[in-house]
DNA sequence: GCTTAAACGAGACGGTACGTCATGTCTTAAG
DNA sequence: CTTAAGACATGACGTACCGTCTCGTTTAAGC
């Protein structure tokens, strides 16, 4: 469970959990009303009913803010279920990855971080150190491992499994064929009989 | 050959071409040596020793200027020479990828295009119709397909194919080991025989 | 009588007598309807259908083509006919001069040029030049004098007729009661007797 | 006493005293220096080394800024000293609006906000509310009634006494003899003896 | 209970980019 | 050589958000 800065000093007012609330709940509403512009340091302040530098105080940059909303639902939302054979694990785990980047409150964080990352190098080291779909995707690839003869634990194989949903949403705002998808990286992934 | 817009008006003073490469020269310099937040329209503008409203009549966003700036090159740095094999086929055509998106300025303004594309739906349909990477990919994929025995057209492929180096660079800044996923792509591509 | 510059110059294309009435009419259109801030040169050579140049070539402000399109008017507005005695004589000019400030388009042309001329002295010497209120109240004061023992024809009784009304008209909207101003002047200039 | 808005509200960091002086001294120095097309807002601000949205939270226009800055003086500078009879009492009133007008810092003002009255409707009303010569020409015609058989307390005695100056300095940059017009303005008060 | 101290809301502060507008100059082709 | 058209560099317009600051208030913990 996430457990908010500040539990070490003991003078002064406490930091209002009410207020950290409203803030994380004010920046994913203004991303979904209003799209990534309408997410500003003011706008979240009083959207939220809070005083913009209390927002200062916690939070340096509308990213950190972004991140922190979405980082727990993403968590959850990328969680599969095992699967019988690798490639119903495969397809499961494509198809829930493409409906978080589609249609998730937390998915749409994800993309404008993402998207701000090209941007600001500050916010990659944010993004990267959260490391939002990497262990999902292990999860899914160790899972596919016992069922192969092969170990498969590489981020290279993160990298294939994931990349071409993400280039095929980030790029086109949809993802390719995942059945056929599915179908490639467990020939891929198959070592050739000789 | 990138013809600009306006050869149709006849009357009064055209368009100073002098005044267009030097917009589209300053947005390339603001952005390596700025970064992406000193890319503004003010800044483009005097960096240029072009007036403001110049800027504003011929574009609208700094994306389009920036789309304007990289398209050309884009392609010319895209160009692969054909190799004698599927394999080197595709490792070239991967190291080639990397390297624009890592260290190309046109590939540098390709990524802030594609981050401004998760937060802007304008921008997506700009750089999804400048169809910036999928030519080269397809061109790729066709040379590989004479070497095989299928061939390899669909817009699956191009994910395939560009997806995880996309994501890589990204995500993590960097491209995950190109040679085994030549290997694996070509493992994914080849018929299973027996 | 008028006569615009250029008359003098007998080759090439010759001044369009148009293209100057045009800009006359549409700064008087333009001070009517949009306002002082709506005469522009801008404006004006829009509504003229006329080049920008071609205003600037012969007008150098708008101060200048706005003089020119109200001088005549004024001295047409301002021209009254000889009353049988003082009274009448100086209360019909005051009453002309009240219309001429608040009613016309002339008129209105000139209170924006006066005010002009608190701004910009090179305003000031044009109106001062142009001399648009004195020999109408020149005019009066001459046939006012035939009527009384002396002769009026200072500059001083040129401010004290018409001073009061420009002042009222300038800072109120309004000109103060014309019957008493009218008896007030009247026993001013009347020679005290016994 | 002047007192500026805020004293009201007692919430959220309050107004800059500090801050509003350095604007009205900024608008001042501007006149005086550039003269009035020199009296931008961008101008006041950066003058007086204030942000632009500051002076815009506090004023809409120059005008207004300009009318705060000469109302204190101008109430000041038009205060006479009684006079022991009515020629010098209105003698030395004409004297002071001359010097006012011409001279004076806040004179200045008043006849670039005049002139700006003609151009602007909501000028006027400021300017008419403000209110800045009448009551000292009130003032000295009620010393005036004194000396007199009559009273003179009316709007057109007013217009009288200022008009003729006013209208020889807006229009031709000098007030017109003012030991004569003091002579005229009694005969005409003075009431006709049988 | 009183003091101390930090977080709170509100909002003004000096900056800066935004996109629009008018300025006065220029460069065309048409007459 | 003037004309209409319109692009050009310049710079003010009024708005929005930036991140900082200064208020008065609120909420604990420790004396």
């Amino acid at each position: 469970m996430y457990r908010y800065a500040g539990d070490m000093s003991t003078i002064g007012r406490p930091r209002s959990e009410a207020a950290r609330q409203a803030v994380l709940e004010a920046v994913d509403d203004l991303l979904v009303e209003q799209g990534y512009a309408g997410v500003t340091m003011k706008g979240i302040a009083e959207r939220a009913g809070v005083g913009r530098q209390t927002v200062y105080r916690w939070w340096s940059t509308t990213a950190e803010i972004l991140l922190e909303a979405c980082i727990g639902d993403a968590r959850d939302e990328l969680r599969t279920a095992p699967q019988p054979d690798a490639r119903r694990e495969i397809h499961g785990y494509l198809r829930l990855l493409e409906a978080f980047l589609l249609h998730s409150h937390a998915g749409l964080a994800y993309r404008a971080l993402l998207g701000e990352t090209q941007h600001d190098t500050v916010v990659r080291e944010l993004l990267a150190d959260a490391d939002i779909l990497a262990p999902s995707a292990r999860a899914c690839l160790e899972r596919v491992g016992t069922h192969l003869e092969v170990e498969l634990t590489e981020e290279l194989h993160v990298a294939e499994l994931v990349g071409p949903v993400v280039y095929g949403v980030l790029s086109m705002g949809a993802a390719p064929d995942l059945h056929s998808l599915a179908d490639h990286l467990l020939a891929a992934w198959t070592p050739t009989r000789g």
